[in-house]
DNA sequence: CCGTGCCGGGAGAGCGCTCTCCCATGTGCT
DNA sequence: AGCACATGGGAGAGCGCTCTCCCGGCACGG
């Protein structure tokens, strides 16, 4: 082939231009509504553009905005710790091959990826996410960060312009991650307030609030001798939920109140439920930190002939759609992640939007939910 | 000095090579890895690449290949009806209005998002995906289309380059999506056989032979009265589970089955079942077409009485979370999902890579699961 | 000794877009 | 009239990268 201009590309600027006559420039301001153009002019530009079928090429438009228009939507963690690396190994390459193997049968910590999801609320946080971002043209790139390396890889990606920021969903506690990224000078917004302090945007659940209105209800119920079984106390979301809870209890006149820490999964609920049982056998109140543990527990409770309600009265957390597929229905204390997760959202573009580099967080206040199971 | 050429902006590959004392294409030449260079050069680079912090910008990468070197996945399906347009109704308007009232305070169908994770049949499908695509440095856009709208929003997505390709895992029958993207001339790979045949790759499970397992186990057990609880039978998935359990049975002398029709969700699982129920309260044991329906089913027997697996036996479908978080643990059919979707994202990157445009599909054997429940 | 390769490096032309200038018109005021 | 100024359009300079050329140097064979 001597030459051919139009060899089968995706038509650009410039031929819409033609089409229509006019300047590239002139399409430019059209198809981004920018500047006053003449209505005769911008309508014949926009049948140019349909004629042409033309899209604009973002890798173009991002060249030279500088903005990818995308952000990452970031699960971190720490998977088994078999598949963590050290932090600061040999000095590899800066850029790996493409062809980066080495890591397992598909180089990737897999049993961190399949089970974030076995947790419906990380399928909530995207649910929000994307329910925010979607109307505004934008899709999340989804990223998972639990091992060093990972996570250097999501910096990586940020620090190349291949997203404009990232929201970060943490699943320990000391997790580097935040800190990483703010220290790049790239904006991201968490969900839930960081372990340690740091100058980082987060939405957060009055998690405090929620444990007294399990507290609460339990109480009204008339429960007795009420247990609670916690999430991990090295997150603030474990703390705060165990804090809150014994607080309303000592205040409204039980200072004790057992206590079986569990990892917010059920397994963990059914551990601990197994240890409050043989320990109180006459417990007549369970409050536990997310509804997964709360399934757990009230297996557990039925396995040991307890009835649910009836016996034992089970609070959960979060109103996940485990508290639905359980039975009885779980009454349990309801984190709006959908709506926490879109304000995420909203305060990751507002700071892209202007610089002005303030800090905020958002904390939303739960709600009681009351169904079968207490 | 008397320009500061160093504002802010992150070092560009000129500024490795001013540093290195070469020339752009050998800085190029090295972090791609491309080409002979001369190995004392190619240490000076890479030193200069670590002393700058450089970084490749994406963008103008992508600008020059012509690839995006990211693929989208698309979960495709229908809403609520009531949001979902006419497959081929009257000649709508090309553009619906941008703010669809009657569906939410941000203007999409957030029902849609808001359920697709609340199926843990998803979050696998991510997870294979991403556990492929991480370790060749890919990320998945994540995207729905469960209306028209959203559909021609992801079209145009994939042809302005935002992505290369798509993984597309449709809900239902009719989907329009995948006709769209090859339609389009974008390469796509589909998670199951489409409802109509299609020039596209997919990949897909033996459903017949998996409902084959399930009824040769329930008849092993002893199980003489068998019903099955059918998902939604204008899918492939549902049609062909029901045909395999219904042709095994036939085979060993059971030519007629009850059964009922559910929709894959829990709740139509516990409808099915409680149809299933008033009209043979004498059945022994049950197959549903999937696992969340399976769950339901359980709930409904224990509550008119019946023990799993004693009294009846049940025998899921896929091995999701729910099969283990359910009491008695789920005896299922695996369907190797976490595989199917790694397989789906190879097949899509070997079409990106080679341009033989074969189309190809991959079908996965299932197994059977032994629990508690049958 | 001069071709003929090959090998390793540089020059430079774009990829498709945005955006700053700049210029040709109006339009209103002195 | 003369001038200031707003208005709307075009020209063109890049954004940072890849990749095709091209060219100098060196080994080899005739």
């Amino acid at each position: 082939m001597t030459e051919d201009p139009r060899p089968a590309g995706a038509p650009t600027l410039e031929d819409v231009a033609r089409a229509a006559g006019v300047s590239r420039a002139t399409v430019s301001r059209v198809v981004n509504g920018v500047r006053n153009v003449d209505p005769v002019i911008q309508e014949s530009v926009r049948q140019a553009v349909a004629a042409t079928g033309y899209t604009p090429n973002r890798a173009a438009r991002s060249l030279v905005t500088r903005r990818a228009d995308s952000i990452a939507l970031v699960v971190s963690g720490a998977g088994d710790d078999s598949a963590e690396d050290p932090a600061d190994g040999p000095p590899e390459p800066a850029d790996s091959p493409p062809d980066a193997s080495a890591v397992g049968p598909d180089g990737a910590n897999n049993s961190f990826t399949a089970h974030v999801f076995a947790d419906p609320f990380f399928g909530r946080v995207v649910a929000g996410v994307v329910n925010y971002l979607r109307p505004r043209g934008m899709y999340p790139v989804l990223m998972f960060a639990e091992t060093s390396r990972a996570r250097d890889e999501v910096v990586s990606y940020l620090r190349q312009g291949s997203a404009d920021g990232a929201l970060v969903v943490s699943t320990h506690a000391e997790d580097p991650l935040p800190a990483l990224i703010t220290d790049a000078g790239l904006p991201a917004v968490l969900y839930a307030r960081p372990a340690r302090p740091a100058r980082i945007s987060y939405v957060d659940l009055a998690h405090q609030d929620g444990a007294r209105l399990a507290a609460e209800h339990l109480l009204a119920r008339g429960c007795r001798r009420i247990a609670t079984i916690t999430g991990p106390l090295d997150v603030p979301a474990g703390q705060d939920r165990l804090a809150g809870f014994r607080d309303t209890m000592a205040r409204r006149g039980h200072p004790y109140i057992p206590i079986a820490e569990g990892r917010f999964t059920q397994e963990s609920g059914e551990t601990a439920m197994e240890r409050l049982l043989a320990e109180h056998p006459d417990l007549d109140g369970v409050f536990a930190a997310n509804d997964l543990m709360a399934v757990g527990a009230c297996h557990v409770l039925r396995e040991h002939g307890r009835r649910v309600p009836e016996d034992v009265a089970v609070v959960g957390f979060d109103d996940s759609s485990a508290a639905l597929a359980c039975r009885p229905p779980l009454t349990t204390v309801r984190q709006p992640v959908e709506e926490m997760a879109a304000e995420m959202a909203r305060l990751l573009l507002d700071r892209l939007a202007g610089p002005d580099r303030s800090v905020t967080s958002v904390i939303f206040e739960p709600s009681l939910v009351v169904r079968g199971s207490a």
